[in-house]
DNA sequence: CAAATTCTGAGGTGCGCAACTCAAAAACTG
DNA sequence: CAGTTTTTGAGTTGCGCACCTCAGAATTTG
């Protein structure tokens, strides 16, 4: 069971376009690899054969005769939340997956909020790398430490968190002013008809995300739904602690709060301090990423939306990219493309 | 740039395992290709060899070195509807990407209604086709076919919409039911405060997909938002004219109607009545599928959500787990999860 | 027209593996 | 212990391609 029936198919091999070109394999080769040395009348013989047989080098057979192999570096925070925790298994297993195609990936932990170390282990990248995914931080020292990757001929692509102005190949993550609207649409039509006051909890602000977020959730917000009132960000830190302490002293100060649209993590501690405070079922409350918290406040009817994207897409994403891009290949544009998702209690995966 | 450097990172070869387990290439090849003719204790020597220096057979030589290929057959509806012609376009692009792989898809299409036509394609496949992805119909001569094939050895895939009582590999899709609820969870809290009937348009009753999602939708809107009253589904088969039509009488009848759920395609008429009835604005309308129709729809906000399937993921999908299958090759199953997209104006692609 | 230059053909090697043969070695049998 | 069977070693071939050499052919130049 499928065994054989190669020549049934017919895929046609240089040796076919040689010979439909009636120039020597060597010619061949020599013109499809771009070598000098090559008429220009040969060159559009060989040139026409190969378009004639629909001729495409076999990657595989390529790769195994260059013995070619890759070498990418994937710097991940280290302060794990839920979400980044994902992540990071999700690379694992995009490791293994790579593998397979002669790609290798390691992983490097620094903290998130330490722009410095990331920028540390930038610039003292090991040679031997052909490619750097990583969650950026919009700093000088980061931005410089990209650009001159860059420069060194090895390709930077950020990862759920960008860093437009620097010279990274590519991003591979959501579009999160967008995101920030997104929330703010839920945000004002599950309050339809209701008037009061929206509380939105950040990380922190100098995080891009979670500012480009918080301008897409105000825009959309004060524009669309003139009824609710936003209040000014308060920081969380990304984590539960402080997130609860926050959430808690919002509700005692807000007694109008209607709505909570929670920009990054520590959503466990806007469980908590809803519960407490006996509000769980009637603040409309936004959050960002689904985990396995995320999920649970979800299905119990606490959390109304959530905003995500999938880790397993950014991961596998990030490794497409350095891999087609080193090896010349070309990739699927749309395939590349980190969606907005939006989870429901009832189109949880 | 990119150049060589396996050493480096070395990847164990066939030819180390054997020097390590003190064996030939032979001996260790029959071990790992499982062929017989060798002692339980040089087995277990080799297969310790392999696990310490972490061999894994090079996918990419092995199938070079057996010089196979496959080929898989797509049948699609040629009753084309937006959503399928996308679906169509991605699976010529797949087809493209496959080919890379030694894969190649061949697509033949029926009549999306006439479900013996398609039991006829899949009765007589020719030989030398190794997988089938169709769009299947509920039909017991369709079950019949595909158990047939599956009896024969030959994968199938359902595409969009399933048989699941048939013994198909497996099924590429969203899962109907929760769409239908994730739709009426959206209606129930757009029209939050807000009386009326809901009015439902499906394309037939006989799709397995759409029933699904009427269920799903009337499941969730009863129980959970007893102010809004559901009517009994109207059929549009999917066109536009007759969607249109459907429509219309709807308005007419339904003075209080509030919000439309269209199970179906036929968006374009539904845009046209609700436009001619100046209610474009006012009822909460969800559709289906998002297409360059219904994407304009949302953007004028006539439609209100759309819930989607992605059909580049769905081409992909499909022939990569024929693909795994035929080679035995293993897949990240939640790449392969199709996730029920919802998109709002700010979230879309 | 000879010399210099530019092209081209023929051939080889190796990538990692599958699949095969054949002979030799080792392990069992009676 | 001879005879049989099972296990192993050594080797070959080919998959499609990249990359290399070298000699000979075709073309251009002085």
């Amino acid at each position: 069971m499928g065994a054989g029936e190669a020549g049934l198919i017919g895929r046609a091999t240089l040796e076919d376009v040689a010979r439909i070109a009636g120039v020597s394999l060597a010619t061949a080769d020599r013109v499809v690899n771009r070598r000098d040395g090559v008429r220009d009348k040969t060159i559009a013989r060989v040139e026409a054969a190969v378009s004639k047989l629909g001729y495409r080098p076999d990657p595989a057979a390529a790769r195994l005769a260059r013995n070619q192999s890759f070498r990418f570096l994937f710097v991940l925070p280290s302060g794990a939340n839920s979400f980044m925790t994902l992540l990071g298994e999700q690379v694992a297993r995009t490791a293994d997956w790579l593998a397979v195609q002669r790609a290798f990936i390691d992983v490097e932990y620094v903290d998130v909020f330490d722009a410095e170390a990331l920028a540390r282990v930038l610039e003292n990248l090991l040679p031997g790398y052909h490619g750097v995914a990583t969650i950026a931080l919009d700093h000088p020292r980061v931005r410089a430490a990209i650009d001159d990757l860059a420069d060194r001929g090895i390709p930077v692509v950020t990862l759920v968190s960008d860093v437009p102005s620097a010279r990274r190949l590519h991003y591979v993550g959501i579009d999160n002013p967008a995101a920030g609207r997104t929330a703010a649409n839920l945000m004002g039509r599950f309050l339809r008809g209701r008037q009061g006051v929206v509380g939105v909890i950040a990380g922190s602000l100098s995080l891009r995300d979670h500012a480009e977020r918080l301008y897409g959730f105000n825009q959309v917000l004060t524009r669309e739904f003139p009824d609710l009132v936003v209040l000014p960000a308060v920081e969380g830190r990304d984590d539960n602690e402080q997130t609860l302490a926050a959430t808690t002293s919002l509700l005692q100060q807000q007694p109008g709060l209607v709505g909570l649209y929670n920009v990054g993590a520590g959503n466990r501690g806007i469980a908590a301090a809803l519960q407490q405070a006996g509000r769980d079922q009637d603040i409309v409350w936004i959050a960002h990423e689904l985990t396995p918290h995320t999920r649970r406040f979800l299905l119990h009817g606490d959390v109304d939306a959530i905003i995500s994207q999938n880790p397993g897409h950014e991961a596998r994403s990030a490794a497409r990219v350095l891999l087609a891009h080193c090896s010349g290949e070309k990739l699927v544009p749309d395939q590349e493309r980190i969606g907005i998702d939006i989870f429901l209690r009832d189109n949880l995966p």
